[in-house]
DNA sequence: TTCACCTAAACGAACGTTCAATAGGGAAAA
DNA sequence: TTTTCCCTATTGAACGTTCGTTTAGGTGAA
């Protein structure tokens, strides 16, 4: 049995660095806005040095949303293996789902990115890595707790309120709300709950103690 | 009286063309991704050419922006103006709504980006032209329909599950969803259904008689 | 004649990428 | 211990291509 678990990915600490540091501007910037001289430089190398580690610029892309994406999600299994009520594993499920985008603005930007521009086989990566296994666990649990509803569909419009919050935060500076005031551990209550309401089929009246976004 | 309603943009027929097909090119590959070259081969003129009709690419990349979000949302005064009641009103925005997005895929996808890469301008822009009227419209309905709740914080989240399903759509095609068959016309009534119960904080059965998406 | 519209050609800069040369550090040989 | 060797990591320089853009000149309708 070896020390380290991650065997998987045997990155030497120089890789890991260019991979952290491409992964910030490819998500910034995206993929053609990005050229491997400014990657260089941000690493402190040599265009041809960072030819030395990975093979392309595609290459080295490829890396970077592995090394983002890649188990993002296996902290999953410790919410599902409690011996807590299906609705508050629900509950739990959903608020580290809403935290996974909130507290990783680079996962963030990536994802939505490889929305946009990723080929098949990248958007099958981000399937399978990413949002496949909290769907499965929220449909999951959403035929535990609303049997005479569709749990597929209902967690297809849990995911599309998630992930359409995040989307939509540039243009809610614009509307005049009162929310980006509010601390960050509000908002994803706040968001929480309106997921929760959607699922559960009833307005909570928790989104009106804690207030708006 | 000049026979055109349209005065405000004085764009002649040459113009309109590179537009069309620029917003297209844009749209699909991203700003950084589509080069003056491509565009002039596209528009079956030379590069110089194009630099006749826009000083460089971003003014040509935001007349693009103009030509598909201008006035986007002007339809919405036909719904509001009749003698419905609040909650058809509601209903068909929600539908103008969705169709928006389900039936014009290139300002579909100049959104996403644009909320990726907008500045500051571009996002005001986009705010105007195409949220904030809609968002104002079913903010009003909510607090006539739904007087107890907060119409701000339910409208955000309205709008957030209807991006967020379009931008969840290439995952779907990978999640084993028995969706993609059905009509279009379907989806888009199935998608106005999950809204509309989300407002009303109850399950409408509706979702159950069309199915999943 | 004029002027909007177009072309061919080229500009310098930036792009992705390659290559020969070299520094450095640990293992092997002396 | 010293020397040799080897391999990884890195460098400066350059390759050819494509980029956004400009220039000088042409064409055709009003």
């Amino acid at each position: 049995m070896p020390d380290s678990i991650a065997i998987s990915p045997p990155l030497t600490p120089k890789k890991e660095e260019i991979l952290t540091i491409s992964a910030r501007l490819f998500a910034q910037k995206g993929y053609a806005a990005v050229s491997m001289r400014e990657l260089a430089s941000e690493t402190k190398m040599t265009p041809a040095a960072l030819y030395h580690h990975y093979a392309d610029k595609e290459a080295l892309y490829y890396a970077a949303l592995l090394h983002v994406f890649t188990d993002k999600a296996s902290a999953i299994i410790e919410l599902t293996k409690g011996r807590e009520s299906s609705e508050t594993k629900l509950k739990n499920l959903i608020l580290w789902l809403i935290r996974l985008f909130s507290r990783d603005e680079i996962f963030t930007l990536l994802l939505q990115r490889e929305l946009l521009d990723g080929n098949s086989a990248r958007i099958k990566l981000l399937t399978r890595e990413v949002i496949e296994p909290p769907f499965l666990e929220v449909e999951r649990l959403i035929g535990k707790l609303v049997p005479n509803r569709n749990p597929k569909s209902l967690a297809v419009s849990a995911m599309s309120l998630i992930l359409g919050h995040f989307q939509l935060m540039p243009i809610l500076r614009n509307l005049t709300i009162e929310h980006s005031s509010a601390p960050i551990i509000d908002q994803e209550h706040a968001l929480a709950d309106t997921v929760r309401a959607l699922i559960m089929g009833q307005s909570s009246k928790a989104t009106e103690t804690r207030g708006a976004f």
